[in-house]
Formats: C-alpha cells, structure tokens, sequence
RNA sequence: GGUCGCAUAGCUCAGCUGGAUAGAGCAACUGCCUUCUAAGCAGUAGGUCUCAGGUUCGAAUCCUGAUGUGAUCACCA
C-alpha cells in the first residue's frame, strides 16, 4: 500500500503543511467490526496538525477521498481513520499482481545464503526432534529462495566420533554378521538398534562394578567396553583398515536408511559435509588467533579464548594435546564452508541447546577479523518434548521418524476411506493421496509453530486433520481444482465487472497480503508466517465460496471473474504450501 | 548460582515495527448437504494476555523486578 503512504504524506503536507516521511506512515488492516480495508492512526500526528484526532482524521479523509480515486469513502471513529478502497483498486491490484506468475516471487537480490540443517549422528536413526529440523532447514531455504536469495542446503553429517564406535563395537560382538538385508531392518535402525544394545551392555558392566565396590564414576571409566569403544577410535584415527572398513560399511547402511527418510520427508541438499573430512580442520584458525593476539596458551601448552568482557567465559579451543575440540572443528568448517561459496550469509538450523555454542563461535570469527562472519546466523529453534518429557534415544523414548510418517499416513488412509469420496479412485492414486495428506498434516503442524517455541508432541493425540491444519488447505485447493474442472476454465484475457462482492473483495485483499509476507517471513527465518497466511487465505476462500455460488451464477462475466479468482487462490495456496514443502492434491 | 529462551481461552497456537471491544483451531453446545467436495460454513460459550511496578495520549507488545518453566555454563558433539 505505497501509493497510500504517498498519498497521505501529499495530504499532511497540503492540509497541515506538515512535511513527513513515507516510512513514518504505518497503515494497518482494518478490524472486522469496522468499515474499511486500511486504517490509519492519527494520534502520534495530532501535535504536528493542532487539531483533535478526529478533526484530524477527517481533514485526511476528506482530502483523500477526493484526490485519491482508489479512495472510495472514508470513516473516521475517535483517532482512527478508516479508508474504504474501490473496487476498481482491488481489480487492479488483482490484474497486475496477483495474475503474474511472478506473483509472490521477489526479484533475485544477489546475495547467496547457504542453509545447514539435518546435521545427523551416524549411529542412530531420525527422529522426531530431526523431523522438526529438517522440515525447518528445507522451508527456511524454499523460504529464501522464493525471495530472491541464491540458496545452497548442506548437510554436515557426523559420521564420526565415539558414538559410531559405540554402535560398530556392539555390532562386532553381538552382531552375528548380520546385515539390513539378513536383518529386514532399514539401515539406520539396524546401526540404532547395535547403539541401545552397547548402552544396554555397558550399563550392566557399570552396575557390576560398582557391585564390586567402585563408585560410580570409576566404574564409568573403566567398564571393559567403554574402553574398547575408546581403543576402537583410537584405531580409526590412526587409519586401521579393519576398524575403517567395519566404519565404511555401517555408515553406508545408514545413508541408504536415512536417504529413505530424507525422500519420505521430501528433502534435499546441494552438498553433503562429512566431519571424517572436517574434524581436523581448524588449527590453522587457532595458530592464526594465536598469532594475532585473539587466542592465549596456557602453561599446560592448551590454547584459549578470554570472553569474559563479552559477558561470556574463557574458552577452550585447542586441547594441551595439540587435538581439537568442537569448536576448533567448527571454525575451521565455518571457514571451509566460505571458501567453497563465498556466501553473503550462512544459515545454521540447529536446536536451541546450542545457543551458547553458536554465539560463542561467531563471536570468536568476529574477533579473528573475519569479515564474512556478520553474516552467519543461528536459526535456533525449540525442543520437541513429549508429555513425559525429554526424548531420549537410548531409552528408547523417542518417536522414530519413520514409524511416525508411517502412521501419519495410516491415519491419511483411515480419514479418507471414513469420508468414502475416494472410492472410484485408483490404487496408485490413493495412495499417492494418503501420503500426501499424512505428511501434509504432519510438516503444518511442525510448522506453524514459530521456530524458537519449544513444541510438545502427544503420541496419543493424533495430529488434526480439521480446523488450523495442512489438509484443511490441501481440501481447499482440490476443491478449488474440482470447480475449475466442471467449468473447463482456462486462464486467460476476461472482462471484469465493476461491482464486487464483500467476500470476493476479502478474498482479493487476503490474495494481496502474499508477497508482504514472504518478504517479512524471509526477514524472519520463519514458515510458520506462511503457514497462517496460507490457512488465512484457505479461511477467506471457503467464506466466498459458502457464500457465493460459482458455476451456476448467471452472468457469464460474474462467472469467468470467479473462476479466475478461484484459480489463483488455488495457484497462491498451492506456492505458499510448496514452501513449507507440502503437495497438493488435485482431488481429495 | 551465572547466562539465554519461553509464559495469551480447558488444550494447541496467531497477534506485523506499541493502537479500537485480544483472535483462530481442537474439545463442548446450535443450526446448514434433493444446489459448485460438509476434511466445509454460520453461530453459542469460554480471557485479570503469569504477577508487580515503569515509559506513553494509548501496553499482550517496550523497560525493570518477581514467579513458573526449559536450555546452557565439558579438554562430549
């Protein structure tokens, strides 16, 4: 609403010879009870105008009801100046925006970003708490994407460390050579289930020892597995070709398990990192902040950081063994990652937990004079807890990816086949249908909540399928689908009418909000501004289309304009859910 | 204990850079399918926006403090 802001600047200016900025004007939408389509609030003016708000208001309106044809009338209540547009303006904003296929798509900017999400452990399989980041990671690139941004998605995967030692030893000793084929499982829950079996075991070790009089502590440390598992990266590190072969082949199991999963979820990357190839990196950053001055040596020969005029602690970058530690691996795998793409910004979806881990590190690379390191960014976001609590893999309570994508879509099929309008439907497109909608419910529900709140998740609960949910919008768009199919209509030049209805103007003004809110949601690093739009615009439609009737209005004219309308609202649903990364049926 | 989040209807959440009588969905209750898909629409009921101060013409929104809740403060990643 530009041309708003420069119209009510023009009048303060010819009315109160008062000179204003068009930032300085904020219009916003008026509430329902109201008459109008944007209000303007006059209070923080009345000091320039010397007039009371309303007397204010009304001068305004008076002048922009005449000397601004997209001004139909006006209303003013206390200091609240109601505007009234035309229907002309509606049409036009539909004929010029909303009708491009650009529409909701903001001119490339130039800039590359690169987003990091999924980041998984090699030892175990997806879960939830995974589910929640990669749906975050994906949208937030589609997200920026569609706003002009030139996106690369990576995934850094930890493939290495003492975890997936843990799972290789159990395997080596309990495993019976068994493989996902001989086992039936997917291959990152075969490698999952070796994981819970060396807790399992090593657990048991503990409570012997301490049967034998340690404590707790010790006993920890010395159990007979832990210190093979030790041993086990020890040989890794040094290469040993049994130890690295056993590691080969359990990481492939895992990859072709969670590439499964990933295809499920629906996402993708442009380039895979893998910390078997990043964890030695980052001593060179620690020799070159020794150097500069940044980093400091202890007597013990370990290297550190002094954070604390920053609110923050001393720091650990480099162990007295000359080894690295996360943080040494992470500045040198931020500092890979730049020269590779030479990105403006670098996006980093990882959970809340390491909040401190992020400030700590961008705050070092600051210090180290790296230019590019404003440019890095936390998208920290909340925990998925259970009504029990925290989900704990070793525990065995967590709720696993892909028996929830299973059940999701177990539900899809329960629902659909109760409605009984899927009958005449082929097996192949049933299904299609199940999945979509299971997964469609499932990602909406992930994302409508903003990023930073900490979601919780009731397995006895399902998940909606009615009212704020994704197959709520998904109903919307194949109805839309249904109607234009009875039409037969094509889009094309059609005549408009002059006259709009209440609810075809609401649908129009709710169209309009689109490209705002990209643009806003891209600023933000949040699809769940999406997701509300989305529901927003499905809401409005479903008024329309309850109220007026489409295919069996007469006037031909009438009916072409609501069939257009309806394919765009259809065509802008369907944009605004693809960013969240969620299909839309033809039929439902 | 220090630091950083979060707190809105019984439940799950919106609420844009401060604006009008705080909005949706679920659950409950009422209506609406011989008419374009009822996974829908319309309506009823449900609130001391955790509490106390402050700033302001105006605060759910900004500031301070308290309470509750979660994360973190590893030579783990």
């Amino acid at each position: 609403m530009k041309f708003l802001q420069q119209a009510i600047v023009k009048a303060f200016a010819d009315t109160f010879e008062t000179a204003l900025q068009e930032n300085q004007i904020n219009l916003e939408q008026t509430k329902k009870e109201f008459e109008g389509h944007a209000t303007f609030v006059v209070f923080p003016f009345v000091k320039h105008t010397k007039k009371s708000p309303e007397q204010t208001a009304n001068l305004l309106g008076e002048y922009l009801q005449t000397n601004c044809e997209e001004i139909e009338s006006f209303n003013v209540i206390k200091g609240f100046l109601n505007l009234v547009l035309s229907d002309a303006y509606w049409l036009s904003v539909f004929k010029t925006e909303v009708l491009a296929d650009s529409f909701g798509s903001l001119p490339k900017n130039g800039e590359k970003v690169m987003v990091e999400y999924s980041s998984p452990n090699t030892n175990k399989p997806l879960h939830l708490g995974h589910v929640r980041n990669n749906l975050l990671g994906f949208s937030v690139s589609n997200l920026l994407d569609v706003a002009g941004f030139e996106v690369i998605k990576v995934n850094l995967v930890n493939d290495r460390g003492i975890h997936i030692c843990k799972s290789m030893l159990a395997w080596q000793k309990f495993g019976n050579s068994e493989t996902p084929e001989s086992a039936g499982l997917k291959g990152d829950h075969l490698v999952g289930k070796y994981y819970v079996i060396f807790d399992q075991q090593y657990k048991q070790q503990i409570t012997d020892l301490v049967a034998k009089g340690k404590t707790e502590d010790d006993a920890k440390k010395q159990a007979p597995l832990i210190l093979e598992a030790q041993q086990m990266l020890l040989k890794w590190e040094q290469g040993d070709e049994k130890v690295i072969s056993l590691w080969k082949t359990m990481n492939s199991w895992v990859y072709a398990g969670f590439d499964e999963t990933y295809k499920k979820l629906g996402v993708s990357f442009d380039k895979y990192y893998y910390e078997s190839d990043t964890y030695l990196l980052g001593k060179d950053i620690v020799e070159e902040g020794l150097q500069k001055g940044v980093f400091f040596k202890k007597e013990d020969g370990s290297v550190w950081i002094d954070l604390t005029a920053d609110g923050l602690d001393e720091k650990l970058v480099r162990r007295a063994d000359g080894t690295s530690v996360y943080i040494t691996q992470d500045l040198g795998t931020a500092q890979l990652k730049y020269d590779d793409f030479k990105v403006d910004k670098s996006i980093y979806v990882v959970g809340n937990e390491q909040d401190y881990h992020f400030k700590v590190l961008f705050l070092i690379l600051e210090k180290l004079g790296k230019d590019w390191a404003k440019g890095l960014y936390h998208l920290s976001y909340g925990m998925v807890d259970l009504p029990s609590g925290k989900m704990k893999s070793r525990e065995g309570t967590v709720v696993d990816a892909d028996d929830l994508i299973d059940e999701m879509k177990a539900t899809a099929k329960e629902k659909t086949e109760a409605l009984g309008k899927v009958d005449n439907f082929e097996e192949i497109e049933k299904d299609a249908l199940y999945q979509m909608i299971g997964m469609g419910a499932l990602k909406y529900f992930l994302l409508k909540v903003e990023p930073k709140k900490r979601l919780l998740f009731d397995p006895n609960e399902s998940i909606d399928f009615q009212g704020n949910t994704g197959p709520f919008i998904q109903y919307t768009h194949a109805r839309i689908k249904s109607v234009l199919k009875k039409a037969d209509f094509n889009d094309g030049n059609i005549q408009y009418p002059t006259k709009l209805g209440e609810t075809e103007v609401e649908l129009l003004q709710a169209l309009s909000k689109y490209p705002e809110t990209i643009l806003q949601a891209a600023k933000d690093y949040n699809p769940a501004a999406i997701a509300n739009f989305a529901y927003d615009l499905a809401k409005t439609y479903n008024k329309f289309y309850q109220t007026e009737s489409i295919l069996k209005v007469e006037d031909d004219l009438l009916k072409a304009f609501r069939l257009q309308l309806s394919l765009h609202t259809a065509r802008t649903l369907n944009k605004a859910m693809a960013i969240l990364g969620i299909e839309m049926p033809e039929r439902m």
